[in-house]
DNA sequence: TGAAAACTGTACCGTGGGTACAGGAGGGGC
DNA sequence: GCCCCTCCTGTACCCACGGTACAGTTTTCA
């Protein structure tokens, strides 16, 4: 049981690079299983079919995702008090993550099957639309969070506004790997911060308004710190 | 010579439909020419092979996004003299462009091939990113042109800043089309607006602005005028 | 030690990409 | 009226790949 399980991962790390730079129908089972080092029957012992390696394939890959998510956004909740800090934070988190990524983010999946949606079963398909909606209200709650506590400077959609994350995100995996620049995923990431933060943090300086909202965020020094 | 041309552009239009909902490995040749109505010769009589039908469809498919984008723009461009205004309409008339497809955008052709790349030659994988590069340039010159004009609120790199216009359409895209939410993209269109608007129109209202640079951050009231 | 789990090996099928020609319809230029 | 060129059709064939079927073998663990 355990055996069977360890080798049914390493067809899925296997699997998980291939279709990420060739996507599924570009990924034979044959290449997989000589990298894997099985046979084509111990394959199938474990994948009923290429779809079924879709669905465990795109399982993975989510639960990996939000367990990222969770990490950097839970750290970074323990690390600053203050709502927005905290996501400001994170987003910084975040794009340090992705600059250190070795050879740039290899690419999401959810794309992957965005861009091939039409071979694969409702199952898979909602699957992914779930996940986008996880990122929605992930983010969403996030962005509820702070606007309990500020006000944005112009009247936005909380939705659309956790929405812009996946957005900049998955832009962004799409231009860093055209462009071949692993740097410009992180940039864009924290344009995003940037975004957010002109968004909540009005550029006062007018101490006036600061007093009647009886808070006073105060930051000191330059502009840059997490 | 005219005749050729147009059934191979009718191959393209069946072509693209294809892939932008399977990939390129799930599409087959196949089915190009039932729904074209051709035969299989008469497929390899236009296209040597699958690659160059790839390169044909990615070409005609930059080529015609290029000139969308110039027609917007340089719509814009007539009716608004001010830079920065003449951007912020651009993004209008885009996002409402992108409202009124009637099934939602069918996705893009350069993300497609980015997330298919290795099984593409260097040619294509050279014009993907060239494509990228125009966009970058593309909106990279208008805010060049904006800048001159107008500070931006927080320190900005200018190609990080038109990176994140084909950020948020690409990763629009695929939210859109996974969500299977037309309207997703048009919004974020909108959001990525919101962003530009905030960053080059200093927020009003204080003609105390910058009095103290060493700041204290407050958060305003309603504040919600472009 | 024995049954279940985790495979291997072999053989076979249909589909799809691709090649190789041979030939035919239709139009334009001489 | 003929010829040539473009634009195809038809046929036949090859190999790679997804998938099935199933018999047999090794490994694991209770």
């Amino acid at each position: 049981m355990r055996k069977g399980q360890e080798t049914r991962n390493r067809i899925l790390d296997v699997a998980e690079a291939a279709v990420l730079q060739k996507g599924f129908g570009g990924t034979s089972i044959e290449e997989l299983i000589v990298e894997t080092g099985i046979t084509k029957s111990g394959f199938f012992y474990h994948f009923k079919d290429k779809n079924e390696l879709a669905k465990a394939l795109l399982n993975r890959y989510i639960e990996n995702d939000e367990r990222i998510y969770d990490e950097i956004f839970s750290r970074a909740r323990d690390l600053m008090d203050d709502p927005l800090q905290s996501f400001l934070l994170g987003l910084k988190l975040l794009s340090e993550l992705l600059a250190d990524l070795p050879n740039g983010h290899p690419g999401c999946l959810v794309a992957t099957v965005c861009y091939y949606e039409r071979l694969f079963d409702r199952e898979i398909q909602e699957t992914n639309r779930n996940a986008v909606l996880a990122w929605r209200r992930r983010f969403g709650r996030m962005f509820r969070e702070i606007m309990e506590v500020y006000t944005p400077r112009e009247p936005v959609d909380v939705d659309q506004l956790a929405d812009m994350v996946s957005s900049v995100l998955e832009g962004g995996i799409v231009l860093s790997k055209t462009l071949k620049e692993p740097n410009t995923l992180a940039e864009q990431v924290l344009m995003l911060r940037t975004f957010v933060k002109m968004l909540f943090l009005p550029a006062i300086e007018s101490p006036l308004v600061a007093v009647r909202r009886d808070q006073i965020y105060g930051t000191a020094g330059g502009s840059d710190q997490l």
